[in-house]
DNA sequence: TATAAAGTCTCCAGTTACTGGAATGTAAAG
DNA sequence: CTTTACATTCCAGTAACTGGAGACTTTATA
């Protein structure tokens, strides 16, 4: 199929399809009269494979690496295992500072008249 | 003051500060006869100033229009809370989104023996 | 005072993961 | 046969820096 089918049924965009071509991670084969992208039914899956793990915010080379496990029928489920608790650890660590960064920005707001007056607590903070 | 002193009490890298200055967001004064770049202690509040909005997830276009907010002493309150709801905002959103993940990454890690065989339902999740 | 080390300058390139656009070529529909 | 849709490559831009090269200035040491 063409890269827009395959695009579609994996979800992403064709830009993004491409892209992922140019970087070698999903290599199509090619049409040799048009030159045009033709996709297999697997390198669709790949391409899902690698949207859900893009979606689950691993990096493009985490997901090189899940993919290569993925494609290894002799792995062992511990790689993948240590590869998804690191990802959550930092994930836990993101939500940490968000959640610090809400409440302190909150507060700044429960402070802050919000009227048509100079005086504001939010930049007073800041200018500290 | 210097670069390196003014990025010292700022706390921000001598690079970002040249970068401030690059994209005149702080431009200070030149010594003429070296050419360095000379920070008032105004500069500094300033770089303070940003290096904070920054650390509260505020973008340079952002800082941009705080610091102006900031430098009019005219200015309403009103204008500063309106932009910092909007970013409390997006910052729920992105908390939103890194729980839904990580409430599914250890999901499937709960679910994952980790041991040497090559069954692995963190995998099989992903090629779904 | 000579020299070495530290600090500073500009400019260019790289990072991440795409996205947009131009110019051009191919395929399908009317 | 022409229009339209889809495809190609290549180049540039995004955000917010960071790293490094090569050259110049200032400061510290011998």
């Amino acid at each position: 199929m063409n890269i827009s089918q395959a695009a579609k049924l994996s979800g992403l965009s064709v830009k993004t399809v491409r892209y992922y071509a140019d970087i070698k991670m999903v290599e199509p084969a090619r049409n040799i009269q048009s030159g045009y992208r033709s996709y297999s039914n697997d390198d669709v899956a790949k391409l899902n494979f690698i949207g859900k793990a893009r979606r689950f915010n691993f990096s493009i080379e985490e997901c090189r690496e899940l993919l290569s496990l993925y494609q290894d029928k002799n792995r062992s489920s511990k790689e993948v295992k240590k590869l998804t608790l690191a990802k959550i650890a930092s994930i836990d660590e993101k939500l940490r500072e968000f959640h610090s960064l809400r409440d302190e920005l909150s507060h700044l707001v429960n402070c802050c008249n919000g009227d048509d007056r100079p005086s504001c607590p939010i930049l007073d903070e800041l200018s500290k």
